[in-house]
DNA sequence: CCGCCCTGACTAACTAGTCAGTTAGTGACC
DNA sequence: GGTCACTAACTGACTAGTTAGTCAGGGCGG
């Protein structure tokens, strides 16, 4: 892969077709029909499947990378309250669920292959390094009480991990906001010092206008093609870009300065090979 | 589904299976391979393999049921300590874990299967209230503080799953200790009066003897199986008892006392078929 | 004319589900 | 007690559909 435009439109395809279709589900073809290339390019890209989803997943590290710097001036409360969004959005930001959902199930197959492991272990340190971060910080300013910043840090990763898996998968909204809030009274409140408390939501659960929903899917161009798109797609055996996603140009700038992909929050891995 | 020892056996094969394979590699004929009939009777048995997967869910939910039934009897602070320790096991127990990996994949596969979703909702109403049913007996015999049940017990669950899956998915298994242990922090020590303190876990992390570790293996015969299946497996296309799993007079038998499959901490789903 | 990007057509492997037919059991009737 | 009718349980062989990955070659810029 040494072109990096082709590898952003690839992602593009990628992120979409996961979209749509899910981890389980999806095919290379998939891929291949959101992007003006064929399936062939794909394996001339990539050796296999497995490698393309793989980039793909250190693509969203390097995504999320840059997303916690934009934090990084922030005061240690704020920057906390910044972590919990990323994490209970929602609901109802249909893309973002699709994208998570495909994700989920693509950090289910951790256990059987190594190289998703690896990766999103990476992720895993990336995330307990930021949160603990931002405890340490708030230790040294003072503002946060006595405690221990890395038994914290993995209780609220895995309750809001927890919360939004069970959410995604049983379809129960009710997780995120009860954890939310339960989160609140039994760790933040005592975290901070005693006047202080532990700011709302940013984006409330009603939306003043279509906006914050919309930028997973306006990064990506994803509405916009899937309007276009509409029926047109294949007939019969024919990978071309009947479903062609972009014209060219704003294909990689969009895919450069946008940010995508939200939180990615890493599964994690085991285990050796299948039998 | 008429016979019930029949259905045991395909159970038994299932869970067998899932282990081995996990979910998404796992055919109708491995399924079959454990059993001493064939590929095609399970679909005289069932009119599709999602169909027996539906089935063997609901078989999970009943098992814990029955679990459950078993502390009831217990004071609150003593059922709870139980409670954490169904999802804090481990690790270390290689059944346990290959079986949860499966049914983490399982789970996964919800948000597009309605069947699933529905029992995994089921299973969650169980968990909830029987984890709010502590709480709230707890409060009132005096022994917990004042607190929210709904939002305590979602928070419990969203954590103590999340670590679970980060456990089996990057396999980081420090996730389980700390969670524990910022949760005894954070949570239990505030939930109990003054004087007294959470108490520890029941199985520790080095058991005894191998006494523990091997009851759910134990109660399907997993291991035993294992033993003496070997090799010989099969050769080429008979899907016959080579592998038989049992001698057929200790089948039902073991199958109906033994309670195996610890906890199943079900998930949940959402959305509709795929595209 | 070389080498890179790219493609359509193909295949090899796999697997859910079907189907025509066999076997074993049960009861009824002589 | 024999045999006939009927049925539920069961099977091996087969099919239809799917999809990752291959390959021989086409075009084109330098």
């Amino acid at each position: 892969m040494t072109d990096p435009d082709v590898r952003a439109s690839i992602m593009r395809a990628t992120y979409e077709a996961l979209c749509e279709h899910g981890y389980t589900e999806l095919t290379a073809q998939d891929i291949a029909d959101r992007t003006d290339k064929s399936k062939s390019l794909l394996f001339y890209h990539y050796d296999s499947k497995e490698d393309l989803l793989a980039d793909f997943v250190e693509f969203l590290l390097e995504r999320f990378d840059d997303r916690v710097e934009e934090t990084r001036d922030l005061p240690p409360v704020e920057r906390l309250a910044t972590f919990v969004d990323w994490f209970l959005y929602g609901p109802g930001e249909d893309d973002r669920q699709s994208f998570h959902t495909a994700i989920l199930e693509l950090r289910t197959q951790a256990p059987y292959n190594e190289r998703y492991r690896e990766k999103l272990r990476k992720s895993d340190d990336q995330l307990r390094d930021t949160l603990e971060e931002i405890l340490r910080d708030g230790l040294e300013s003072g503002e946060f009480r006595e405690h221990d910043p890395e038994e914290t840090a993995a209780l609220l990763i895995a309750a809001f991990d927890g919360a939004r898996i069970r959410q995604l998968t049983i379809d129960r909204d009710e997780y995120l906001e009860q954890v939310r809030s339960a989160t609140v009274t039994w760790v933040f409140d005592d975290l901070l010092a005693e006047d202080a408390s532990f700011p709302a939501e940013r984006h409330p659960r009603t939306l003043p206008e279509g906006d914050e929903e919309n930028r997973l899917a306006a990064d990506f161009g994803t509405r916009d093609a899937d309007a276009e798109r509409g029926e047109a797609a294949d007939e019969e055996t024919n990978a071309d870009n009947a479903g062609g996603a972009d014209t060219d140009e704003t294909n990689d700038a969009e895919a450069r300065d946008g940010d995508g992909l939200e939180d990615d929050e890493p599964g994690d891995g085991d285990a050796g090979d299948r039998g």
